[in-house]
DNA sequence: TCATAAAACCTTTTT
DNA sequence: GGTTTTATGA
């Protein structure tokens, strides 16, 4: 249990008491002390399992921490809670509802669902007028939540003199009203309904607090005053008194009560270099004032990094060093210096994703898997140039989090009839499939039905069980009557049955899939496959939970983070945003736009702390590689289909220049020809780099190939990046001439997999070798 | 009520 | 560039 690890590590471990703060220092080998802690809690008999309380990040860091815990142990650690912070208040939540004056069906808004309603209030209260944007409300009223302010605390707190304000606050009431008719509750709900449950009802409190003998934080830099209030929530002492005649988990009354339990144990693993969720509500200061908020705790510092070479920490330490007002802290490792960390500049994003898809062939060459690789960027939307590269070379990738499965219309369809059978109370869910499929309940139709309910007080359920005052046509009376039926005749069942027989159930019988399937639009192909995929999620989960419920089914799916989709097992290159790359470590790592205006991001500049803040973000990018590091940007980048200029980012200025090892600097880049067309346009061997021998092309305009010259007139027309290619069932053999419109002439040495899958090995001229997907790529046979 | 066309918005990062 | 909202007529 202590094997391996060094004397602060050992002592983090082994250390007894009320308070512990473990400043681990990024690739420190916090898991790792944090698994073993809890193991070490528990075969020491300091601890029952279900004493322990563990929070993570990510559910996925969960699994693995429950894992590798009971690998430790050698059994299993049943009544362990190891979970998210949401995770667990849901958990609690769906037990003690009632207390709350919610049911325990409780539906989870998700931040779409919330912005849906909001978007609805803004209209009805006019409050448009007032530039009062859905994001403004959303992040205003999140903001609120993550303080434990509720809608009076803001009433209050508002300016009585700015109509703005309010309309904020009004907004916030009648959010808040509708939730609770809904039967809801939002993300940041979550936590502080737990908090205000914890408050109101001492003896539930009490139950708590007394189970969880040890609470144990993960990234502690990112919690929020609602979280932090919930831990100082349940690592208050029980009174006796609360605790008289309780029930047990169990279900039985305790039996002794421990006359004077005393606050439970509290250790919080952080790293405030790492903090990057400030825009969410985090507060740096739960971790900085630490000390003073649990008096008498101890810190151990972890400064020795397992993870990186030499010259990826000296990078991460200098970049880091410029964020004043921080504690000194050095990571150092014994791995050694290690390969330079390189630096690329393309002429557009285009050309830096080919860079990268090149240079993670020569990786795979020299020996690393796909799995071992990941490509960071700031914004979702950098994906497409990339995954556009990614597919023409035959790089199997796997883009994490950014447009979600969940997200899709078909999908949240699908998903609205499984929370209306749920929880018949929200309308949020109901008003989203009243009409789809297509059934005649127009806007006119809703809108009765919807003043019908709020006159009589009752939802819109139930209205839609009894319109027969509101004069509809027959037809439309007879469709409402139908879907009612259909929806009564699912929540009878959604206790029992299995979550996706009562989904095939609601689809077929309202016809959905036959609707989409009939269709003759071409991407509802895709739609009813999505559909199909679901309905094989929801088998799988109950094949994985054989006593799950569709309100099990349903927690899990809203609660669902970016980086639980991360699946190991599978050969695929990584891709996702910096935040997303939080906890996670890759041999080889490729941090891509590295520009300003992007890294720092523009919005991050007006706000306070926001360049700092962007300045862990790129540090916590830089200490995710073990061994390799690749930092590229582009000297022009198009966005709303125009193109703009990029400076390389102040950050990059930051790292000791021998650390890089640039294959084309900003410098290079830009000396050759100042002007945007000309440097797009660049022809290759202009810029003074050569082209070593297996170096990647990095050619990006069919003005280099001859014959094809006439497209020069305009370059982005000959841009293949952006045409999309069906090259049919052409087949291709070793020994045969082609064309590339990037690449130029070129000799075929290889072909390898099959049908629409084949992919071509070819020796280009002066490009360099690569691997293209023959179907997709745009290349033709030279006769 | 619904299908189609024009217009407006957009991009920070996420549980 | 692409999605989503709004306007228009059938």
């Amino acid at each position: 249990m202590l094997e391996g690890l060094n004397p602060q590590q050992r002592e983090a471990v082994e250390f007894r008491g009320q308070a512990l703060l473990i400043v681990a220092g990024a690739g420190s080998g916090k898991t790792s002390v944090l698994t073993r802690r809890i193991a070490h809690l528990i075969q020491s008999r300091d601890a029952w399992p279900s004493q322990i309380l563990a929070i993570t990040f990510t559910n996925k860091a969960a699994g693995e921490m429950r894992e590798r815990v009971e690998g430790l142990l050698g059994q299993v650690a049943d009544g362990m809670w190891i979970s998210t912070f949401h995770s667990a208040c849901v958990r609690i939540l769906r037990r003690e509802a009632e207390a709350l004056g919610y049911q325990k069906s409780f539906t989870i808004y998700d931040s779409a669902d919330s912005r849906a309603l909001l978007k609805r209030i803004i209209k009805e209260l006019d409050a448009d007028r007032f530039s009062i944007t859905v994001s403004k409300a959303a992040s205003r009223i999140s903001r609120a939540k993550n303080d434990l302010m509720d809608v009076d605390g803001f009433a209050r707190a508002a300016n009585p003199q700015d109509p703005a304000d309010e309309l904020y606050t009004a907004i916030f009431r009648r959010y808040s009203a509708e939730l609770a008719r809904a039967n809801a509750l939002d993300f940041d709900d979550l936590i502080a309904q737990t908090v205000y449950l914890f408050r109101a009802f001492p003896k539930i409190a009490a139950l708590y607090q007394r189970r969880f003998r040890h609470i144990l934080v993960d990234e502690y830099q990112d919690t929020n005053h609602a979280q932090y209030a919930l831990i100082r929530e349940l690592t208050r002492a029980p009174k006796p008194e609360d605790l008289k005649g309780a029930i047990g988990f169990d279900g039985l009354p305790l039996k002794e009560f421990d006359s004077a339990l005393p606050g439970s144990s509290l250790t919080v693993v952080g790293d405030s270099d790492q903090s990057i969720y400030a825009f969410r509500g985090a507060d740096i200061r739960n971790i900085i004032e630490f000390e003073r908020d649990f008096p008498n705790c101890s810190v151990i510092l972890l400064e020795q990094n397992y993870r990186s070479t030499q010259n990826i920490l000296d990078a991460a330490n200098a970049v880091i060093a410029h964020n004043f007002d921080r504690k000194e802290k050095n990571l150092f490792t014994t791995i050694g210096g290690g390969e330079k960390i390189v630096g690329f500049t393309g002429y557009s994003q285009h050309d830096e994703a080919q860079f990268i898809a090149d240079e993670i062939v020569e990786l795979r060459e020299s020996g690393l898997e796909y799995r071992d690789i990941a490509v960071f960027y700031r914004t979702n939307a950098q994906t497409r140039a990339l995954e556009e590269v990614f597919i023409r070379s035959a790089i199997p990738y796997r883009v994490i989090g950014g447009t979600k499965f969940y997200e899709r219309a078909e999908i949240k369809d699908a998903m609205a009839y499984l929370i209306t059978a749920a929880n018949p109370a929200d309308a949020l869910s109901l008003r989203r499939i009243l009409n789809v499929p297509r059934r005649g309940i127009g806007q006119a139709t809703e809108a009765a039905l919807q003043s019908y309910a709020d006159r009589e007080g009752i939802t819109l359920r139930e209205a839609l069980r009894d319109p027969s005052s509101l004069g509809l046509g027959p037809k439309v009376a007879a469709a409402v009557q139908e879907l009612v039926e259909i929806l009564d005749e699912a929540t009878a069942r959604a206790d029992s049955a299995a979550p996706g027989d009562i989904l095939i159930e609601l689809l077929s019988r309202t016809g959905y899939l036959e609707a989409l399937k009939a269709s003759r639009d071409p991407q509802d192909d895709a739609r009813v496959e999505n559909v199909e995929e679901l309905i094989a999620h929801t088998r799988e989960f109950r094949h994985n939970n054989p006593e799950g419920s569709l309100l099990d089914f349903l927690t899990e799916v809203a609660l669902v983070a970016a980086a639980d989709e991360l699946d190991d097992s599978q050969g695929t290159v990584s891709l996702m945003t910096l935040h997303t790359a939080k906890g996670l470590e890759y041999d080889a790592v490729f941090l891509t736009g590295v520009e300003e205006g992007l890294l720092p991001h523009q919005m991050s500049a007006g706000e306070p702390g926001g360049p700092a803040e962007e300045r862990r973000l790129f540090y916590v990018g830089i200490t995710r590689a073990r061994r390799r590091l690749y930092l590229s940007l582009a000297m022009t980048r198009s966005q709303f289909g125009d193109v703009n200029i990029a400076m390389p980012s102040r950050y990059l200025q930051e790292i000791p220049a021998e650390l890089i090892d640039w294959r084309q600097s900003p410098g290079m880049a830009n000396s050759r020809g100042g002007t945007e067309p000309r440097a797009l346009n660049a022809r290759r061997g202009g810029f003074g780099i050569e082209a070593s021998a297996a170096g990647p092309g990095r050619i990006q305009t069919g003005s280099t190939t001859p014959g094809n010259g006439g497209a020069a007139s305009d370059p982005w027309k000959s841009r293949v990046t952006s045409t999309v290619r069906d090259n049919g069932d052409l087949t291709l053999v070793a020994g045969e001439r082609i064309n590339h419109s990037d690449f130029g002439d070129g000799t075929v040495t290889a072909v390898t997999g099959v049908g629409p899958k084949s992919v071509a090995e070819v020796q280009f001229d002066s490009a360099g070798r690569k691997r293209l997907l023959i179907k997709i790529a745009p290349i033709s046979k030279i006769q």
